[in-house]
DNA sequence: GTCGTGACTAGCC
DNA sequence: CGGCTAGCCACGA
């Protein structure tokens, strides 16, 4: 399985309503110091609709970015029922889905 | 096989 | 508190 395989399939577990961090997803891979290279393989990900990476956004609850825009990220998240402001996540700790 | 880039993070000034 | 620098990993050329 290849790296960036891993970081889809996290990311398709992450539930509606919900978001994760890069950092989140890196070390639920065991490469906590990945976080650079989870956002390289969504960015470059061949299953854009298939991988939801929208429901990734940085550790600080900022949006980070987004291969169709940021904007459209933000407005995906807030149709999943993310509140999100200023290009950050309102709730962030409340939406954020850890893979604990 | 080596260099450069990227949707990041943490630390330092 | 805010901006900048260094370090990390994986992939493409």
């Amino acid at each position: 399985m290849n790296f960036n395989e891993s970081v889809w399939k996290f990311i398709k577990k992450i539930p509606k309503g919900k978001v994760a961090t890069y950092k989140e997803i890196a070390r639920a891979i065991g490469n906590v110091n990945a976080f650079r290279a989870v956002g390289n393989a969504c960015n470059k990900n061949p299953h854009s609709p298939k991988a939801l990476c929208h429901r990734v956004v940085a550790a600080d609850g900022k949006i980070g970015g987004y291969a169709f825009g940021e904007k459209k990220k933000i407005l995906l998240l807030k149709k999943e029922g993310v509140a999100v402001s200023n290009g950050k996540i309102v709730d962030f700790e409340n939406v954020l889905y850890k893979f604990d």
